[in-house]
DNA sequence: GTAACTGCAAAATATTTGCATCCTT
DNA sequence: AAGGATGCAAATATTTTGCAGTTAC
């Protein structure tokens, strides 16, 4: 485990718990893919189901992770890059499910583009999910 | 009920049935949003819950509607919109999520626009999804 | 000590599968 | 008549809620 989860819960006002560095520092040390639910479950078998629900909860209420919906229906959670805060994410990236391996990472370095739609629309947050194949699995 | 729902059914190669001709048409009458299963269900309380499923599972492979991914995390669906064949959805719009009718929609009009992927990445397909108030909840 | 966090039980919702029966062609 | 479609039962998966007990500060 990370020295460091319990300074960044502190940072955020979080108590720190040892459920939550747990949680926590696994963001941290999977760097390739973002964590199902059920990832977290898998790695982590003395928490229970629901503490990891609410604690993906808080985590993503306070601007740490941030959900990614793909289309297989299962919530997926990737680490903010910096720039989120409580209350408010920033991350304007692309998102990119393989559907070999069935991992789904945060493309940080490709933004959005800018689309335009009718005034007629208030856009409040855009996500974008490309599918394909990964890196590691095109081989 | 359309007329024209069996047409479209055995247009493509579907056996009629009452089921197909009941969902299909809901489909056509409905305007405004995708439809989730459960509206569908609501509305048609005379089939069978998986019969439903397997409809929307069938019209899917078959092009006639296309699935949307919400961050709600229920699957909808909506009409394709002619250029979509048995095995190969073409649907590269942009789809609408108001948060305050919950309804989602095909802005059919609104290209996704194209993104610079690293060529370490093969591509299939990228789903764009912009949340917001739709034209109905403005005011 | 108090408020927040956790675990357990249970419920709600979404979706899938197997199988027997019925309907379309 | 044959094969596909449907209905029913049941299983699985995901997520939420309530409450009582525990822990962080």
């Amino acid at each position: 485990m990370l020295e460091s989860a319990s300074e960044i819960l502190k940072a955020n006002n979080m108590s720190v718990t040892a459920s939550r560095q747990q949680i926590l520092s696994l963001f941290f040390d999977k760097d390739r893919g973002a964590l199902r639910h059920s990832d977290i479950e898998k790695q982590l078998d003395n928490l229970d189901r629901v503490t990891i629900y609410r604690t993906l909860q808080v985590f993503s209420d306070k601007g740490l992770i941030h959900p990614i919906s793909g289309s297989d229906g299962v919530t997926r959670y990737a680490l903010c890059k910096g720039n989120c805060s409580e209350g408010h994410h920033h991350d304007n990236h692309v998102h990119f499910y393989c559907h070999k391996c069935s991992q789904t990472q945060c493309l940080n370095e490709v933004q959005i583009p800018k689309v335009e739609l009718p005034g007629i629309f208030t856009v409040r947050n855009i996500e974008m999910l490309i599918h394909g194949v990964c890196q590691h699995c095109k081989n």
